[in-house]
DNA sequence: GTGGGTGCAAAACCTTTGCATCTGC
DNA sequence: GCAGATGCAAAGGTTTTGCACCCAC
């Protein structure tokens, strides 16, 4: 019944009140720390975890081995930066109108998607080549 | 200097002579050891670097915790069954066309992209619901 | 008291690596 | 012999879980 939690409710507003966006357990971990809240890392995978069932909160795999979370926006795809891992929203979505034909050529019923393009963020760009 | 390794050719005949898609360690395992042929775990995941780095082979991430890997075709993507986990390929691409918006939208250089669709199989859907 | 929230430590899971051995060449 | 291929076992890196403790109701 609704006990006070300050491990979830700082996971809650580092997750929305910070443009970051796919964090993993160790980055919110940190941003708690810069925030003096005190925290242990199986807290703050158990408060994601509840949030995420309560579905404020959205798992995300971006293929690097670590687990990632967000805020649960509206639809938005992902780009991660080859070189420094930089993750950045990408608007919209190419793949919305294809379900139908996806659905006829596989046989599958389609109940979703997760499109992540990978390339060079500005930054890199500039220093790796 | 081209000596015989049965593990390894093992492994490629099992990736290319069948219909199975994305392959974790275990699956191709399994199958080589359906088809009679000695192998540790590490000598399948050795030789599936090894036919990565030959280019035979690709490295897909779906999601699951687990590498999966498949025989080099032509650029296709993925839908992954919700319920059984089954794997199967979705040819053609919608997302082709988009790069140039995704990068003016994010400030990326864009180099390459996964689409991985979720559902059920035909099969799940007529047993799950 | 009771039940949820936390921290600490250990268990689980996978992938990757070290090492000794065996085998063609 | 030498170098590559293998198996076994252990190391690494992350995610999950078990447990004991503590605190708000």
């Amino acid at each position: 019944m609704a006990r006070p939690s300050h491990v979830r409710d700082a996971v809650r507003e580092a997750l929305s009140g910070s443009t970051r966006h796919a964090w993993s357990i160790e980055d919110v971990l940190h941003e708690l720390r810069g925030r003096r809240v005190s925290a242990d890392f199986s807290s703050v995978f158990r408060a994601l975890t509840f949030l995420e069932r309560e579905g404020l909160v959205s798992r995300v795999e971006l293929g690097d081995g670590k687990a990632r979370f967000e805020a649960t926006h509206g639809h938005h795809e992902h780009v991660r930066c080859d070189s420094c891992g930089a993750v950045a929203p990408v608007p919209g979505c190419p793949v919305e109108g294809t379900r139908a034909q996806v659905e006829r050529a596989t046989g599958f019923t389609i109940t979703g998607h997760r499109l992540l393009f990978s390339g060079l963020c500005a930054e890199c760009r500039g220093r790796v080549g």
